[in-house]
DNA sequence: AATGCATTTTTGTGATCACAAATTGACGGT
DNA sequence: ACCGTCAATTTGTGATCACAAAAATGCATT
């Protein structure tokens, strides 16, 4: 009986992955200032939990390079830097064009059809200028890509690059998605899935994440990069803040995650 | 003045890390059987500390790939699958190619031979028969090949990789470590990043690591793969354990952590 | 005012306990 | 023999507490 699709997961009801999960979306949509101080008490209270789940997730998000663990003990959001964003870059475009270039030569009539839809959804998200959906949508489309490759290993590495990824994706809004370059990648990758075409598929994939990736490094400098080098420069007196041109507050980072 | 070195570092004293280094050990040593379940109680009971440290290492150790946990949120070491063995070899020829590529234009002449140094130990290691400090030293040199790309992002995900593949390694020996290949390509990979040529670089790191793992794949069969697809298939009773080839005792491989 | 020092508060760590879910084992019926 | 069923046990989860290290605060001295 049972179909190769387990129907439904039993799914996790743990506090400790419900935490998970907010501190995750929290993240990602940047809720968190980078360089943010994060205490285990006042996320539990926060949340409204106790210190075991937020220990365990946070622990766990350290693990996966979401947040970082200082000598200290003390756990923070990793600060944004334009060297990070740009090795992240040139990693998933090694791990996902790997990925792509397996999909080209598995992937079914049925899988290309499901991806075509998805990339119309993306088109529709976009001319309603919802970016929520846009994001939640393109995450949707690259997931379904790189599952037609069935590595398991793969995909979790993929997942975890893009959880620290994440919170740097902001910033292609509203300024990158203007550029009408992301429908016809996808048209053209595919095109190339269906022609089984490893080659030009992994070529699409890798010009889709160099190019978005490569614009947010060149924001990173003007936006959140708080980023002194070494912790001797914290510990500088605040610059009088005019030095920074003024942290763009609008961009929805503030001090302290008022309710996740 | 501060070189580039941080001298020394706090070192993590917390029994939380002790105890992990202590599984991770145990595991990348194969001192656990493929599939086996480990419980909280009984690692802390056999590590002598209570079950707080563990549960922080052990979910760790999850986050990382190096444990599984089942949907029943019981923990068990992964199952030695050839199919898993060849998606961590590709992706490991993808990123650690990429990290020699960058190495490749970065690294100095003392960096050089500080890998030449290494590599000598190797071979001497090896002449001795001690595949102790050969995997010791393995291990040393490829770190320190990918630390001159000094990209802290991406030598993280390898260790993750690294970690993940680590309880397969054991399978290189005794048969693999005669094959004389080793020396010759560590000796090509040097010799091209003096020159400063990425693409010869690249393919012979990519040329090491695929023979290895191609090597433990093709093994994985008759080794320890008790691994049935499903866990349906798991269920069926013991087969007369005549098929396998009597798994080799010798290698390592026990029921139950007598020591860790 | 700025700095050094002692005190107070905050924070992470590890231990212990209570509880519910899962596993195991025994038992009885078919 | 084979399987459900129920009880006993094991096991993971979350809460709470005690403690030591770290951070913050206050205060006195220069």
């Amino acid at each position: 009986m049972r179909s190769s699709v387990p129907a439904e997961f039993p799914a996790d009801t743990s506090l400790r992955s419900q935490v998970y999960d907010s501190l995750r979306d929290a993240l990602t949509a940047g809720r968190f200032v980078p360089g943010q101080k994060l205490t285990l008490r006042f996320l539990a209270k926060a949340l409204g939990v106790s210190l075991m789940p937020v220990r365990e997730a946070l622990r766990r998000l350290v693990a996966e390079g979401a947040f970082e663990m200082r000598p200290n003990r003390s756990v923070r959001v990793p600060l944004m830097t334009q060297a990070k964003i740009l090795e992240l870059r040139d990693i998933r475009m090694a791990v996902e064009g790997l990925a792509v270039g397996k999909a080209a030569a598995l992937a079914t009539r049925e899988q290309i059809a499901g991806l075509r839809r998805i990339a119309l959804e993306i088109v529709a998200a976009r001319e309603l200028g919802d970016s929520v959906t846009d994001r939640k949508k393109i995450r949707e489309y690259h997931f379904a890509l790189y599952a037609i490759a069935d590595q398991p290993t793969l995909l979790r590495v993929i997942e975890g690059l893009w959880l620290q990824t994440g919170p740097y994706m902001n910033l292609l809004y509203p300024g990158f998605v203007s550029s009408p370059r992301g429908p016809e990648g996808r048209a053209r990758l595919i095109r190339a899935l269906q022609a089984h075409d490893a080659a030009t598929a992994r070529r699409e994939i890798e010009r889709d994440i160099g190019d978005a990736l490569t614009y947010v490094a060149d924001l990173a400098d003007s936006a959140g990069n708080i980023a002194p080098a070494s912790p001797i420069a914290a510990k500088r007196k605040r610059q009088p803040s005019k030095a920074l041109p003024a942290r763009p507050r609008g961009a929805a980072l503030f001090q302290r995650a008022e309710r996740l």
